[in-house]
DNA sequence: TTTGACTCCGTACTATGGTACGGAGTATAT
DNA sequence: ATATACTCCGTACCATAGTACGGAGTCAAA
């Protein structure tokens, strides 16, 4: 006998909530099992697919790009050239917001190097100057 | 005469929608000027101060942190260590961020260099493979 | 059989940072 | 004087990723 979940089973068992397996239903990025009696029953993969699409956030990619990888799965002529070039896409995107962050981050790092004295008042204060002027402070 | 702006020209001025404002003056972010008219009419520095949230958001600082800086400075006794302290904390935070993006570069990239030969079906796509099981694919 | 746990559904709400809309009133220029 | 631009306000809406709620129905165990 194939083991089914109910929907709290099943969230219970990928580890999310069941208003969650709900959420990803409605946006189409689990199919709603419909039986006779009303009440969803899933196979077991359906925890696999839930778990997929968790891995997925956590490598960055927003619900909406993993409902278009799993689509892509089931199309019979789809490469696996596809999903290198979304792979590839992706890491490109974490790159641009590594520097983004890089960049916010020696700003900020000058910024707190130039402030030596602590004690003195906040409107002398050289990090909220520079924060004020986009020009070089403390140089 | 002390240069006066209208809403319009304060935001245009500070290169931002009118829209956002009136949002930033919902936020507290910007006090709302009330005169006779029942029109806003702002000082020239109101500008500076728009320009500030937007140099701050460029910073990594959300809104709400925003506003805070901005009540701080206002703050008699505020020192310059205490916007210190927002400066290291917020920069933790951005370290965070890149070690977690980097982290998701690395995945991905070490998924892409497995795939090969890019022409096979997706259902035996690497790539994929390294998706779904956590464990160490390609190895 | 009855109780408690579970499920159904639509809708509203959370946070974030805005943008858009519509009807009314006003300001300014020609 | 009138047309056009601008402003007022509240409210609704966008994306993102869920969470919460409430009334009704159902399932399972004692």
């Amino acid at each position: 006998m194939k083991e089914k979940f109910t929907i709290g089973k099943l969230a219970h068992e990928a580890g999310v909530n069941v208003e969650t397996v709900r959420f990803y239903e409605r946006k189409g990025l689990i199919q709603q099992p419909v039986n006779g009696t009303g009440f969803r029953t899933y196979p077991k993969s359906a925890a696999q697919r839930i778990r997929f699409i968790k891995r997925g956030q956590e490598l960055g990619f927003s619900l909406k790009e993993i409902k278009d990888i799993l689509a892509l799965q089931l199309r019979d002529k789809a490469k696996c050239s596809d999903m290198l070039l979304k792979t590839e896409a992706k890491i490109s995107e974490i790159e641009k917001k590594i520097k983004d962050l890089e960049r916010m981050k020696d700003s900020l790092s000058q910024f707190a190097q130039c402030c030596e004295d602590k004690d003195i008042p906040l409107s002398e204060c050289p990090v909220l100057e520079c924060f004020i002027e986009l020009g070089g402070c403390c140089s």
